[in-house]
DNA sequence: ATGGTCGGGCTCCGA
C-alpha cells in the first residue's frame, strides 16, 4: 500500500533557514512540504537549491512579511492543476494562501493571520480571512473528496494545546471567536490529524523566541493538517518534530509531519 | 517584574 507522507513548516525566513530546510528534507523525505513565513519575493525564492533537492516548488511571496510555498517531490510533480493564491472573496495584498491539486489530492496551504492582540485592527482582519477561508473551504469540499488543508493556523485548538491555559485564557491565538472558526471548518467535513491520533498528547508547534520558552516548553500548538474525513481515516500518523526547534538559529515553529496509508483505487493513487 | 528575542531592513514593524 503506498504511503503519502505531507509536512507543514513556518520557517520564519526561507532564507535563514534553507540550510535547515534542505538536510530535514533529505531526512524526512515528505512528498509534499507546505512553507509559511517564506518572507521573500517570488524573484528571491532558491529554486535553484530546491530542485537540486529533488522538489518542484510552487511559491506566493512578497518582501519582508508573510510569504507561502509548496515543494512537490518530483515523482509527484508531474501532476499538478488548479493552483489558487488567493480566495475569490477576499482583496489582499498579504500572501498566505496557496492551493494545487496533486494527484488528486486537493492541498491547501494557509499562513492564517496572527490578530496580534484581541483590540488590535489585526484581529478583526484575522476573523474576516477567517470568514473567506470558510466560504473557499465550503465552495471547493465537495469537489475535492481527497483534502488536505495545512500551515500556521495560529489558533490553539483547545486547552490541551496551550502549555497554560489559564496564562492564555481569551488572549489572541485562543479566543473563542478563533476556536469557533476552527471548529467551523472540522464542522465542513476536516479531521485534525494529530489529534485523532494522538487524544491525550500535549504536544507544541510553536515557542516564542523570548524567556526560554522552549527550554521550559511553554508552547501552543497552531500549526496543522487537517483531512478530510474519508482521507483522514487513511492517516497512520502524525508528529511534530521538535527536533528542528533544538539547532542553531531556528524558526519558532516545528514542523508537522502527517503519513497516509492510501489505499488501491485507481481513482485515489498517489 | 508587564519584560524578553528573533527576522527584515532600516531606527521600527510584526510575530
Amino acid at each position: 500500500m503506498p504511503t503519502f507522507k505531507i509536512a507543514s513548516w513556518n520557517v520564519n525566513s526561507l532564507r535563514v533557514r534553507l540550510p535547515h530546510l534542505l538536510s530535514w528534507l533529505q531526512e524526512v523525505e515528505p512528498d509534499v512540504v507546505a512553507l509559511q513565513e517564506t518572507k521573500l519575493p517570488d524573484a528571491d525564492f532558491p529554486s535553484m537549491e530546491i530542485v537540486n533537492a529533488g522538489y518542484t516548488p510552487l511559491f506566493s511571496g512578497q518582501k519582508t512579511y508573510n510569504g507561502v510555498a509548496l515543494l512537490i517531490k518530483q515523482k509527484n510533480a508531474h501532476d499538478h492543476e488548479n493552483i489558487i493564491t488567493a480566495f475569490p472573496t477576499l482583496e489582499d495584498i498579504q500572501r498566505r494562501v496557496l492551493a494545487v491539486t496533486v494527484n488528486g489530492i486537493r492541498i491547501v496551504n494557509l499562513y492564517i493571520p496572527n490578530g496580534e492582540a484581541l483590540l488590535s485592527e489585526k484581529y478583526q482582519y484575522k476573523l474576516n480571512w477567517l470568514s473567506s477561508l470558510d466560504s473557499f473551504l465550503k465552495a471547493e469540499r465537495d469537489h475535492h473528496p481527497n483534502y488536505i488543508i495545512l500551515g500556521d493556523f495560529n489558533i490553539a485548538p483547545t486547552e490541551m494545546d496551550v502549555h497554560d491555559p489559564k496564562e492564555w485564557e481569551g488572549q489572541v491565538l485562543c479566543s473563542e471567536p478563533e476556536r469557533e472558526a476552527f471548529r467551523t471548518m472540522l464542522a465542513t467535513g476536516f479531521t485534525d490529524c494529530f489529534r485523532q491520533l494522538n487524544p491525550q498528547e500535549k504536544s507544541y508547534s510553536w515557542w516564542d523566541y523570548r524567556m526560554n520558552s522552549f527550554k521550559r516548553n511553554r508552547g501552543l500548538r497552531i500549526d496543522h493538517i487537517l483531512a478530510s474525513t474519508s482521507l483522514a481515516s487513511q492517516c497512520v500518523k502524525c508528529y511534530i518534530d521538535k527536533t528542528l526547534r533544538t539547532l542553531e538559529r531556528p524558526s519558532d515553529h516545528a514542523p508537522v509531519v502527517a503519513e497516509f496509508a492510501i489505499g488501491v483505487d485507481k481513482n485515489n493513487t498517489i
